[in-house]
DNA sequence: TATATTCATCGTATTTTTACGATTAATCAA
DNA sequence: TTGATTAATCGTAAAAATACGATGAATATA
């Protein structure tokens, strides 16, 4: 891990751990579905993952330690959804930075 | 890897791929660091970077693979330039995936 | 031509990520 | 109470990412 600088900064490091979270097919995917189903128990996901449940579980924890997804233990199941202060920071943090780079460069570089 | 599924698409691939090229501070910094140069040499990175000439390059190598950036030769040197494609599909494919995840969910889950 | 500069690549060590099966804790149902 | 279900955690193996120094190729300069 690079401790930040002037030239990579807190925002870097910080964005680069969301970035991080969000970078693996199986953790889109469940952020993906989440987003429809509003919630869902982790064994709605196992059965469709071609993973097994030990592993979706450890994706789960990611996505939650990333503060992307919020998770209650109900009974014997545990339900997720996606957290709203995760989507606040994906709209107020992720998606500016992203944005930025897009300066449109009119004459190609170089 | 994971290969793809109906729950997991090649869109979840695909966009994992650049969210991974993403997730790096020194990489945020070097994309964010180019948004606003327009170009700039290998050597120019380094010596603001706590990081060894050959690891930068490395990184600068990881975000052409991802096409994220251009570089080109220029003599001895080495110029690097945010790539025009690359931000088309950061605009297209990429923000957008995360933007959907934000459906404004009214009640909370579980 | 000889030397210096720039940067990619190689080899390698270390850490992190990803994945699995086995186990455990908690709860539910018979 | 007993047995089944659910999901987290543990231990571990394999793969990938990150970092470094050393080296080499190409070009520029003296």
């Amino acid at each position: 891990m690079t401790t930040s600088s002037t030239f990579i900064t807190s925002e870097h490091e910080e964005t680069a751990l969301t970035l991080k979270a969000l970078a693996h097919p199986a953790r889109l995917a469940i952020l993906d579905y989440l987003s429809q189903q509003k919630s869902c128990y982790c064994g709605d996901l196992t059965p469709q993952l071609p993973l097994a449940q030990s592993t979706v579980s450890q994706h789960l924890k990611a996505l939650k330690e990333a503060q992307l997804i919020d998770g209650t233990i109900e009974g014997v199941r545990s339900c997720y959804c996606i957290s709203q202060k995760g989507m606040e920071l994906m709209q107020t943090k992720v998606i500016p930075l992203l944005q930025r780079m897009n300066t449109t460069v009119s004459q190609k570089c170089c």
